[in-house]
RNA sequence: CGGAGAGUAGCGCAGCCUGGUUAGCGCGCAUGGUUCGGGACCAUGAGGUCGCCGGUUCGAAUCCGGCCUCUCCGACCA
């Protein structure tokens, strides 16, 4: 296929765009692909939709390969089946609503669990219809609160959102195994080396998960692994066992004034102990009961993990006067002697293994030195509620983990039961038992992962296409068009090379040669074919390969040019 | 939602502090001409409710108040 230049809409930029931060966002800009209506919401432009054509044919391919069937669900769907799961309420402002001319609430689609699951209650009865899986590639919206890093977080985005329905648990596990895998060869072609990270199913809900994170200085996510590459989660469910104190006698409560230290660090310094040798007190509140959390004082406590803990999806800091009510005095509080009723008292595991803390004396200007757990106080329930740090220990080999900033690409989930129960999706099992369907669900964020493989392919110039992904493989520059001869040459030589089943850009636009090399490079198509007056009064063009710069001549014939195009094309890897 | 910054021609910016002719520069765009291998040159020209609303003033891009939008950091986030 050939397209021509001076046909084509390729609005280049010059300059960086002031609204830009991030490389693939500036490049998305500059390259002419993409163009901003409103914060996080995007058109994207001719060049762009090739690259998403290529990248949305490697998911088509891997998704049917594992029995995926493609579908597409409706953008709009009424409120009332968000009503069924909950979800009208936990999502909150982040799903976008409408009432429709009859009145109705309406609302955007962010995900579709719930239509997938109105389909399967309606339409699957037997196990001998399992297992199925559809997947839709499609627009969503999310009103998120922070847009940012042009594709990387829109609030309009095309997703592939796939659903998978088994009659059983392990069906279900082999079936996500298939899943992790596919999503595995998705990344891989597309050029990026992701890494596989053990997740918090958060909202969505379910007994286990995986994140397909690419490592990048410009992350709109994170997470923890290991240097030894046996351990990779994200920081919600990172684990990590905490070390025990060296043995030391308990020594007897003392209580020590502490005039005006209302943090951890002012009583630390002030009582010159490491603040590992404190215990700090953190108060939340669920819709049943105010949570008293006691963590190590140098350790943070994560809130996904408490959440868990608890077995609640919601939590929230507690008020200064709910703290009050139950006799802890904020700065200086302590799980001694405080009231117990309406009070659950939650002790991180480093307390157990920590000695002869200091913690709060639940008075103004006081601290107690030696506080040991469970000697001193009791618990409603001791669990690790630790936020992982950066060096701490591995769960799996012991070796160092670092946290490192990533773009989330792909999410894949064990649902379970948890949509099919709330809507009533059952099946009859080989018995002739009704039970509810079994389910999974697989996203991959399409434009993210767009923006992503620039992220990783980008030099100072511009794109640098993996071949397989590059909106044409070869862009033919005619540097001066004007010269019948030469636009002729350029013509029959891009002809040839479009005969032969190459995607081919002719650039015939009257515009300075320098201008048309700089294009070519911020386009980031692999292989650049020069059509000019030098080399063309030898009878030859010149190529140019974009990612390391190799240029040849070759005669100025259909032939040789082909077969030196297709040589460096392989050789972009 | 908390913190920070920005909004002047299609893009990038200056002018604002210290109010005063017709609001400027570079790029881009249009027309004509000269050029033609790494973001050319000359000439002419088009293009602006200075984000919006209100106030102060003889006079506001400039000072004051309110609002809107966008960006970044954080919180949040299948």
């Amino acid at each position: 296929m050939l397209v021509r230049a001076s046909q084509y809409f390729l609005p280049t930029w010059k300059e960086d765009p002031a609204e830009a931060e991030l490389p693939s966002h500036k490049l998305l800009l500059r390259a002419g692909m993409i163009r901003k209506l409103a914060a996080g919401i995007y058109t994207y432009l001719p060049l762009c939709r090739r690259v998403l054509h290529k990248i949305e044919t490697i998911i088509r391919e891997e998704m049917d390969a594992i029995g995926g069937m493609e579908i597409t669900m409706p953008v709009v769907h009424p409120a009332e089946l968000w009503a069924e799961t909950g979800r009208l309420q936990d999502f909150g402002p982040i799903l976008g609503r409408f009432r429709d001319r009859a009145g109705r609430e309406m609302v955007l689609g962010p995900t579709h669990e719930e239509v997938i699951t109105d389909i399967a209650r309606r339409e699957i009865r037997s196990w001998r219809q399992l297992p199925l899986m559809f997947y839709q590639i499609q627009t969503k919206f999310r009103d998120e609160p922070r847009p940012r890093g042009g594709l990387v977080r829109a609030r309009e985005f095309t997703m592939k959102d796939g659903y998978s329905f088994h009659e059983s648990k392990e069906d279900l596990d082999q079936f996500y195994r298939k899943v992790y895998q596919a999503y595995l060869h998705i990344f891989h072609r597309c050029g990026l080396a992701v890494v596989p990270v053990e997740a918090d199913p958060g909202l969505m809900g379910g007994s286990e998960s995986h994140e397909f994170m690419l490592p990048s200085p410009y992350g709109e996510d994170a997470f923890i692994q290991c240097e030894n590459r046996d351990y990779a989660a994200n920081l919600e469910g990172a684990v990590s066992p905490k070390d025990e104190d060296p043995p030391e006698p308990l020594l007897p409560l003392e209580e020590v004034a502490t005039p005006g230290c209302y943090t951890i660090e002012a009583v630390a310094q002030f009582l010159g102990v490491p603040t590992r040798k404190t215990a700090k007190a953190v108060f939340y509140r669920t819709p049943k009961e105010l949570v008293f959390v006691v963590i190590r004082g140098d350790l943070e406590v994560n809130e996904a993990k408490l959440a868990r803990a608890l077995g609640t999806t919601e939590l929230w800091p507690a008020r200064e006067e709910e703290i009050a009510a139950v006799g802890a005095v904020p700065g200086y509080a302590s799980p001694i002697g405080i009231k117990r009723d309406g009070v659950k008292v939650v002790v991180d595991d480093s307390i157990p293994k920590a000695r002869n803390l200091v913690a709060g004396a639940n008075r103004e200007g006081f601290h107690l030195r030696n506080v040991n757990f469970p000697r001193d106080f009791q618990a409603d329930l001791v669990a690790d509620v630790a936020l992982v740090r950066d060096g701490d220990r591995c769960p799996r080999c012991g070796g160092r983990l670092s946290l490192l900033r990533a773009i989330e690409l792909g999410h894949i989930f064990k649902l379970g039961t948890k949509y099919s129960e709330a809507m009533g999706a059952t099946f009859l099992d080989r018995e002739g038992r009704p039970k509810p369907l079994i389910m999974g669900c697989y996203g991959i964020g399409v434009g993210r992962l767009l923006a992503a493989v620039i992220e990783a392919h980008h030099d100072e110039e511009g794109i640098v296409w993996p071949a397989n992904l590059a909106p044409f493989q070869v862009v033919v520059s005619v540097l001066d068009p004007k010269r019948p001869e030469l636009l002729a040459l350029g013509e029959d030589l891009a002809q040839g090379l479009a005969e032969a089943g190459l995607e081919v850009l002719l650039d015939d636009r009257d515009q300075s040669a320098g201008e048309k090399f700089h294009d070519a490079k911020l386009w980031g198509i692999p292989v650049l074919v020069v059509v000019g007056p030098r080399a063309a009064a030898q009878n030859r063009v010149e190529l140019e390969r974009r990612r390391d710069g190799e240029k040849r001549a070759v005669e100025a014939r259909r032939d040789p040019v082909l077969c030196a195009v297709r040589e460096l094309l392989a050789q972009n890897g």
